[in-house]
DNA sequence: CGGGATCCCGCTGGATACTG
DNA sequence: CAGTATCCAGCGGGATCCCG
């Protein structure tokens, strides 16, 4: 009996499940880097209109300009964004979402909410965790 | 009007929308580590009993000890496993998720679910985009 | 068996300067 | 304006050894 979670085959031994790693970890692994959700985020605001680099970089305070461009090609690379670049003196170039990065914006949002809902839990959890740890130093 | 986006609070401008930087970033980024899913999918397998360390490691075939431990650690500062140590010879440790770390398996599959429809439409764009910049180069 | 401690390599990502 | 190029610090994470 082939079983799957999250998306992952699990392969069932005498010894209990073994998970075989598979390729969705990759997606999982750039969607999860410092800087991806942001954009998507920002870009999902303007779902019908494009966006300037300018506009992305000025509204996501700290990202450098190398990163934000870096993260934009990945997004490009994997079909979720579109580049329009527009040959003019200076040049213009804006990004959308495309119907996938668009299809993801739901499944997204309900996992950000349940973050939304629980992350302040989290930190006291991590609080009270360190505190207790530093009476054993 | 404050809105907010992936429960993230965004500023409007006349430059445009400013995202805000916040906590739950943190929440992400551990998620999106090597590890962490892995770990919560194999433990989400076995609801009710708890899993000990060789299990867990066995489950997960490329894992280093060392990797295990520190994202096991990480979940339980998060409050999202605890962790039941019996002082036996030899020693036996065994892991369960709590009640927070389950109620975060719905909205999780929800988007594993998106990855696991999709990563095979993403994998092919990624080839392809590969080819065509390998044609400038 | 479970897990610290240590060493070390490679990648991520920041700062800065230059270009079409 | 929207990049690209280069340099470099920090940290994630693997390998190995030791310990209760």
């Amino acid at each position: 009996m082939a079983r799957e979670i999250n998306g992952r085959p699990v392969i069932e031994t005498s010894h209990g499940p073994v998970l075989t790693p598979c390729a969705p970890g990759s997606v999982l692994a750039r969607l999860g880097d410092k800087w991806t959700i942001l954009v998507i985020s920002l870009l999902s605001l303007s779902p019908d209109a494009p966006m300037r680099f300018g506009a992305l970089r000025r509204g996501i305070p700290d990202i450098s300009q190398r990163m934000l461009t870096l993260t934009l090609r990945n997004l490009e690379r994997d079909g979720l964004v579109v580049r329009h670049y527009y040959t003019e003196l200076p040049p213009r170039v804006e990004y959308e979402l495309t119907e996938r990065g668009k299809s993801m914006l739901k499944p997204l949002a309900g996992f950000t909410d349940w973050i939304r809902d629980t992350w302040q839990d989290i930190e006291a959890s991590r609080a009270e965790f360190d505190e207790k740890e530093q009476g054993r130093n």
